[in-house]
DNA sequence: TCCTAGATATGATATATATCATGACATATA
DNA sequence: TATATGTCATGATATATATCATATCTAGGA
């Protein structure tokens, strides 16, 4: 991990107009103090289960994994967050400790905001308490819906899912380079590794992939998407 | 659904302290004015996926259930409420519609608050904002966490964690009646009604519980416990 | 440079779970 | 009362998925 230095003020952070629309200058100004960006190296750990919150994060650039390990059985990822997803869940408001582990899977940049103050801003400006409240929630909607969607779907389905989650929702094209291993995919979607290169491998001899190592294009979408939804 | 009529004032009742410690008098006044109690019988739906939110629901007295139906396929129950769980999510400050269903398990009582009302004590008062953040991330994180830990456990191990839930966290004891169907159990542990009653008649012979239709007693609760966890 | 560990890949086999079939019983309905 | 419908129950069978074994390829460390 590297701190940042040469840091702008949020005032002019491109970011906040997304993110902190409700804030006034004042209040931009208390979090120019208060913060710090930090970037992290691809597979280096932002967060670990257990260890205390300070701050509240979220990211700016690059793409992190939130997963969660469990002694005696592999680790499970929860979710894929990408730039001006929050990192520290709600978490941050009812634990002292993070519940999650999170880790970047490319180079990433985070804005880490002191706890104190976030939670003083929030505290004298209610509007913006419901703008944090609204993103909050939509992203703990998404990832229940992921999970039951996950659920209900045989191995050929999640895998379609999968890679139409990346094409859709991290890259927007149909041609990408996938920033996890098979391995991570199958920790992901709640199947083996094994079963996600043989899928994947079927995937590619049925002709509706391209897949050379970890790129991946998408030859037949459409045929992806019945896949996603049926199987 | 019958509307009670008889209503105390919020600033008397018994469970303003526990959900709203931080409001002020006139606060719990304005909560007064714009509240309503809804009685629901045993098996009435209380929302419905889709429908416009146009309040801030949370349970009095009794036992609900949040799930989704999705066409074609079998409805999934994503988790069981108890008194003072609110039963609409955060859903209400991203959606302008539910995203789950909720019903009935038993008679119940619902405190309805109007959501403008609620929204503008949000805004107004940020302590009780940040309290609501942290009431509801507990239990979106609950039901992540539920999720995962169902379903890293094979389906002996699920019908063991069920058993524990109501007993443990329910109903405070040994020995309960189920408020929910076979049917139900499956669709809340991701596994098939066959097989719910298959395992219980399972453990029914094994001598760890004991079965009398609804009626539930854990012999030896420890065992139940470790199959949990092992299995 | 060699050596090792991990990722990718594929086949054979084992096994957990779903599906199908059937029946008893209770409960709602006409 | 008779008829239908849903729940509980259990066995036989099918099938999806995990597990085990093995091989190749690549990247990183000594």
């Amino acid at each position: 991990m590297r701190e940042l230095t040469n840091l702008n003020s949020c005032k002019s952070c491109a970011y906040n107009k997304l993110l902190f629309g409700g804030l006034t200058d004042e209040e931009l100004d208390f979090f120019t103090e208060h913060k710090q960006e930090l970037e992290f190296k691809k597979g280096e750990i932002i967060s670990k289960e257990g260890a205390p919150i300070t701050s509240f994060l979220y990211l700016k650039e690059g793409l992190v994994k939130l997963y969660k390990e469990s002694p005696g059985s592999k680790s499970q990822i929860i979710s894929i967050a990408k730039p001006l997803d929050f990192i520290s869940l709600l978490s941050i408001f009812s634990n002292s400790t993070y519940k999650y582990n999170v880790a970047a899977l490319e180079d990433t940049v985070v804005c880490s905001i002191h706890l104190d103050a976030f939670k003083k801003v929030i505290e004298q400006n209610g509007p913006f308490a419901l703008e944090i409240m609204s993103k909050m929630s939509k992203m703990y909607d998404d990832i229940i819906e992921a999970r039951f969607e996950i659920n209900r779907k045989h191995l050929r389905g999640r895998i379609a899912f999968i890679l139409l989650f990346f094409s859709n929702h991290i890259y927007h094209s149909d041609e990408f380079e996938l920033p996890i291993s098979r391995r991570e995919i199958a920790e992901l979607i709640e199947m083996t590794t094994e079963n996600v290169i043989r899928i994947l491998s079927e995937f590619r001899k049925d002709n509706i992939v391209q897949i050379d190592g970890k790129n991946i294009k998408l030859i037949e979408p459409e045929r992806i998407e019945s896949i996603c939804k049926l199987g």
